[in-house]
DNA sequence: GTACTTGCAAAAGTTTTGCAAATTG
DNA sequence: CAATTTGCAAAACTTTTGCAAGTAC
């Protein structure tokens, strides 16, 4: 319950407390995996068998509107979430769909130059690299 | 008719030549707006009306695979497509959904470091910057 | 008590697929 | 002629939404 006192205070201060919305965001930040909503609604029903996909997806979209998680899009067409706000990038295998963390600091990508190149006002940047990953590699050696 | 000749080689030795295939192609590399499937097909309709959705995607998922085209993610979990092969970057505005090209150049991303701290091998990258644009900074300020 | 949130179920939107007919090489 | 591609239509999958009941403040 400590979650509450932590984060309630920097939701929209329309927003009210409710343990669905709690659950999702704490799927979130201990996942890894940055998870699809279906995914995110099949570990949620682990905790509360009723709950509903509509729910995880006002959930989700609520989330990310308020800036608590990130909405991802990569190349699939289906949204994935991270609850990782921390300055990082990701990698996906175009083989396998595995999708892992970078962390920032391999790169310096600032804003300055692209905001007077673009107009823009800009907050965030998405950076995400494809390729193989060490056992796709592997595999594909194997079997040309 | 020319690009078939031009084209066609490149694509994988067990494809045919088909004028749906081709118009796609040309679409998405007149196009600078970054089209969704849905788009694509409404282009194409103008200049073959019979076409199916059903080619239309059948075509983008061939011709993503074949690198002929760019499958982009952003966050909406709808995909959209590119058919500008050279190396550039995008930005989106968060209140509007406007796509525009960032040339590439602002930013030099190399890929040796993330490759050896990762073990992938890595063949592209997507860089996309997320703010406001032009018009919608001016309308924020209009309307709070 | 009021406003926000939920579960349910239906609707809307996106993408894939089976199949017979047409087209390409 | 064999293999690929198409149009059509149905199916599968993803996301949003309306509404009455429930919950937070």
């Amino acid at each position: 319950m400590v979650l509450i006192i932590v984060l309630w205070p920097e939701m929209a201060n329309t927003a009210k407390y409710s343990k669905q919305r709690e659950l999702i965001l704490n799927i979130l930040r201990s996942s890894k995996s940055h998870p699809t909503a279906d995914e995110v609604y099949e570990q949620a029903r682990l905790q509360i068998p009723k709950i509903s996909l509509g729910t995880v997806y006002r959930n989700l979209n609520f989330l990310a509107a308020e800036g608590r998680i990130q909405r991802l899009g990569f190349d699939s067409g289906i949204a994935q979430f991270d609850g990782d706000l921390r300055d990082h990038y990701h990698i996906r295998c175009t083989r396998c769909g595995r999708i892992e963390d970078v962390p920032h600091g391999t790169h310096r990508v600032t804003y300055d130059e692209v905001e007077s190149l673009t107009g823009y006002k800009i907050h965030h940047l998405h950076l995400a690299f494809f390729g193989l990953c060490r056992e796709c590699k592997q595999k594909r050696e194997e079997e040309p």
